[in-house]
DNA sequence: AGGGCGATTATACTTAGGTTTAAACAAAAT
DNA sequence: ATTTTGTTTAAACCTAAGTATAATCGCCCT
């Protein structure tokens, strides 16, 4: 089910980039060594579970400014940063923007590894979360106009005959959508729409670019 | 509704709290100023919103171990952590343990009020969050065994039927819980119960201490 | 012994929810 | 022009949920 974990490294230097890739490798993990960030950008993230490792000292943006990139860009992928120069504001920046660990060199082997461990539980834990998300969105999406309305009204308790009064149609017309609500949404029960609702993040209709 | 913000210093350096309390009093924040970690624990954390301004390196424990500490004993409040002496690993301990901001000194006046609204910002949100809980929890402790046993099932979308079959006894007398349920919970809708349990993190029964 | 509480159930209704079948209509697509 | 899709509704049923009244039973506390 769950692919290969793979592992991003991001490091102009060379020589530390086939250290990293040796270490990584060395104990079974799937590596993918990359000089710079628009590398990274033009692929996009791997299927399975990842991880980044970057220096927070990259030629044009800093590792920073990537990091704020990928959030802006909604591209969801768990960081760790390493670096021989850096400091403490850029290390609570780095932490305050979601990373998972900040290393600062020389680090010992074991908390990279310790680190990555963490980045990938993470990052699967997020995969299978979206995934359940999308697989909601997907089945919403078949739903018609009207079939979202009653939806929207339905998970929030009301009634058919308040539902049918508030949108102007009979009570069993409202019956005939929430009933399609149900087969199409797949729920067994209320509760359990109501929830699908939930993770739908449900405000009433559109917004979802906001 | 909401008291007051408090905003508690806790440096072993007279100096620094006098000058701390100095600026945050002149912006209008209620200060306490404490020397050692016991003096906080004592009292506990203060009834409105609060936060936390604490030196890493104080005698005893450090910041840092003082930081588990309250997560362990499930005290919550925002920690900004101040210090003259920090590492990148201590920071990035901090922030991973949660803390709002770890300013170095010398660090702009600015910079703590900053991170000070955003930690009470935050702290507002969760003491509301707690209360909604509480509120919650008091209602729930009012429901019989039978009557949590009953809502249990009803939150994962059981039918009547489904749920006397499962705990032995009549249709009607499932109805009879359910409805007191409802009224005791407060609850307005079916999706409202769900809810409602949800928020309580409802395994089934017991295990809140785990 | 008596009272209160939790639990249980029955009877008798009322309301809410849901399905099937069938039909009608408009707008959009082929 | 024809078909498809979305929407609407009615009739006829059936099942599920909820309420009120009343009664029984066991247990704990006074």
């Amino acid at each position: 089910m769950s692919a290969r974990p793979t592992i991003i490294i991001v490091d102009d230097d060379p020589g530390i980039r086939e250290s990293l890739e040796g270490l990584l490798r060395s104990v079974g993990l799937q590596v993918k060594a990359l000089a710079s960030v628009p590398e990274f950008v033009k692929e996009g993230r791997p299927e399975g579970p990842a991880c980044l490792v970057l220096d927070v000292r990259l030629p044009g943006r800093s590792g920073l400014d990537f990091q704020r990139e990928l959030a802006a860009a909604n591209i969801h992928v768990p960081i760790i940063f390493i670096t021989g120069y850096g400091d403490i504001p850029m290390s609570v920046q780095a932490m305050k923007g979601g990373a998972v660990e900040f290393l600062t060199k020389p680090f010992r082997d074991q908390d990279l590894l310790d680190a990555i461990q963490l980045g990938l539980a993470r990052d699967r834990a997020w995969l299978e979360n979206e995934q359940v998300i999308a697989e909601l969105r997907a089945r919403f999406e078949t739903l018609t106009p009207r079939e979202r309305e009653v939806m929207a009204s339905v998970v929030t308790g009301r009634l058919n005959k308040q539902i049918a009064y508030e949108i102007g149609i009979s009570e069993i017309t409202v019956k005939v959508h929430r009933g399609q609500v149900m087969r199409k949404m797949k729920a067994a029960s209320l509760p359990d729409l109501a929830r699908m609702a939930d993770k739908l993040s449900f405000t009433t209709e559109k917004s979802q670019t906001c």
